[in-house]
DNA sequence: CCTACCGATCGGTAGG
DNA sequence: CCTACCGATCGGTAGG
């Protein structure tokens, strides 16, 4: 009962406020995540909240961060063991949908990398660099599995895996725009259908 | 020198505010819009700012709705005197890209309805409604000028304007990102080809 | 991890 | 269109 915990309690916590933050900031976006409310949320007082992590900007450092494992955990891991080129491209895009469909999707509100783009896409710092980051890293990656896969012979040898990778952003910005914004039921189908033609399965 | 002013200057006034507001929305979003922000930016009371509007979702409405103007102004506008079909949409897609772009574009913080749709997409309201509409309208637009398109086979039989459409909001979106977020200069001729081989202009 | 507190800013109102 | 003010909330600190 003392107000000193263990360790391995304060990580818990620390995991604790990260999940519900997450939740919070693909709902009202990072700028929204605020420490009051996360206090409220988790039953604590704020300077509570506030210690684990120092200041609101490393808060949402950390948000990311956890977020970002999540992602790669939902999208990329399951699929990083099949054979590499369109097969294991084909199961990534596949996942992507899943992660941003309204019900099954990893966040309440969303596509929370998409949101924190929009927020900081006109401001320097900290946030702003990791965000960029995570979406430089992930078009990157992108890439690389095109690459592989026209290496394979699998796509035509004249396809451009960085111009592929960019319009596989934009097809799924507006599958989550679609989603959130406005309910559109058939915004997965279409989705897929986009991809199948970038990706030579069918149209 | 009366703190009452004429009928015209009153509107004048409302003009610079949301002049104002626009540019500080597109930078910091519609809630990132405060009225404390706007008075001090305008050498105003917050008083004076809020009373045009009497209310920051008002003024935020009312944000929206001039924004749409200037975007109607610099993308459809110019091009609606053209002839219906293809050579008017690929007109269109063009005006929205240099919309978009970095020097040139019409807000100085990127497109404010992406960013706003973000921003409000997990929530209820007069605003979410607002950006839902507006996002509605323009991709029925696009459909139905895609569509025109294919009723005067300058495209396929096939083609199916929605599907075109939900493709075009998708590269102008990561288009978009990826200039301000990322500053990518190769984003505009990357949508550019994008949209060729989505009109049948090449690729 | 808490209570108690800080100055700053938020949206908005009263009254002129 | 102004001054003067309201309660609420913001991020953050002191001290334990």
């Amino acid at each position: 009962m003392s107000p000193r915990r263990s360790v391995a309690e304060a990580r818990r916590t620390r995991e604790r406020i990260l999940d519900r933050g997450i939740a919070i900031a693909s709902v009202e976006g990072l700028e929204g995540l605020t420490i009051g409310r996360l206090a409220t949320d988790l039953g604590m007082s704020k300077a509570g909240v506030l210690g684990h992590f120092g200041s609101k900007e490393a808060l949402q450092l950390a948000a990311l961060e956890e977020a970002s494992a999540i992602f790669n955990r939902v999208v990329w891991e399951p699929a990083a063991q099949l054979a590499p080129g369109l097969t294991r491209l084909r199961a990534v895009c596949e996942r992507w949908i899943t992660y941003l469909e309204r019900e099954k999707g990893a966040f309440p509100g969303g596509c929370l990398f998409t949101t924190a783009s929009m927020e900081f896409d006109a401001r320097g710092g900290p946030v702003h660099d990791a965000v960029a980051r995570l979406f430089l890293v992930w078009r990157r990656r992108l890439a690389h599995e095109v690459w592989l896969a026209a290496a394979a012979e699998e796509l035509p040898r004249e396809t451009d895996p960085q111009q592929v990778a960019f319009e596989l952003m934009g097809l799924y910005m507006v599958l989550n725009q679609s989603v959130q914004l406005i309910g559109d039921a058939s915004a997965p189908d279409r989705t897929r259908r986009a991809v199948a033609r970038l990706l030579g399965g069918g149209g």
